[in-house]
DNA sequence: GCTATGATCATA
DNA sequence: ATGATCATAGCA
């Protein structure tokens, strides 16, 4: 613990429309260190993956609207959360203008205040923060789940991989993480 | 209606 | 490597 310090709480401003609507890749490397805070929850992002749109094989909206995708399709900076194998739950923030598909998923984030389980994994995160299905299509420049700079002037070391877990497009180097940060996955 | 398939995780 | 467990999508 002494070796990772950091400042208390430099909580900078919350993240406007502007920030995400722009494309995926920009915004899932923006995202990275960026806080983010459910109720009394805090946590600064340190995993992503881009979600793109149609082409993306791996991508929930790679095969249009759907009710399910809808909000992939919608406002940027809106939340789509859905369940992944009947037990867990994916948290993602929409990218891209509105009418255009593309999303970012959190994939882990370094505990900050409130939380008391692990959160190196995008299943265990949104356990840790008590993000379910209630906050799915809510936004996140309003409502429940917010984003937040962290201001501290850090340069982040940003390492690029292949995404997690897929089986479709698992070429593509669409997975950010802040280099040799305890907190990212596996 | 029915079935296959997961953007996962814990356990062994 | 496997099992838990269920919403979604595609098809009949």
């Amino acid at each position: 613990m002494p070796q990772m310090k950091r400042t208390p709480l430099a909580c900078g401003a919350a993240l406007e429309r502007p920030f995400f609507a722009r494309p995926t890749v920009t915004v899932a490397r923006a995202l990275l260190g960026k806080l983010i805070v459910h109720g009394n929850r805090a946590g600064r992002i340190v995993e992503t993956e881009a979600y793109l749109g149609i082409g993306d094989g791996a991508a929930h909206s790679a095969r249009g609207v759907t009710p399910r995708t809808r909000v992939i399709f919608g406002p940027p900076g809106f939340a789509y959360v859905y369940m992944v194998y009947g037990m867990h739950y994916c948290l993602n923030v929409v990218a891209e203008q509105e009418g255009q598909a593309g999303c970012v998923l959190i994939r882990a984030v370094e505990p900050i205040s409130g939380i008391a389980l692990p959160c190196n994994g995008p299943g265990k995160l949104t356990r840790a923060l008590g993000i379910t299905m209630k906050q799915n299509a809510t936004d996140t420049t309003v409502g429940p789940i917010r984003l937040f700079t962290e201001d501290n002037g850090e340069v982040l070391r940003i390492r690029t991989s292949p995404r997690v877990g897929i089986t479709k497009s698992s070429d593509l180097p669409l997975r950010f993480f802040i280099e040799g940060n305890p907190f990212v996955s596996r």
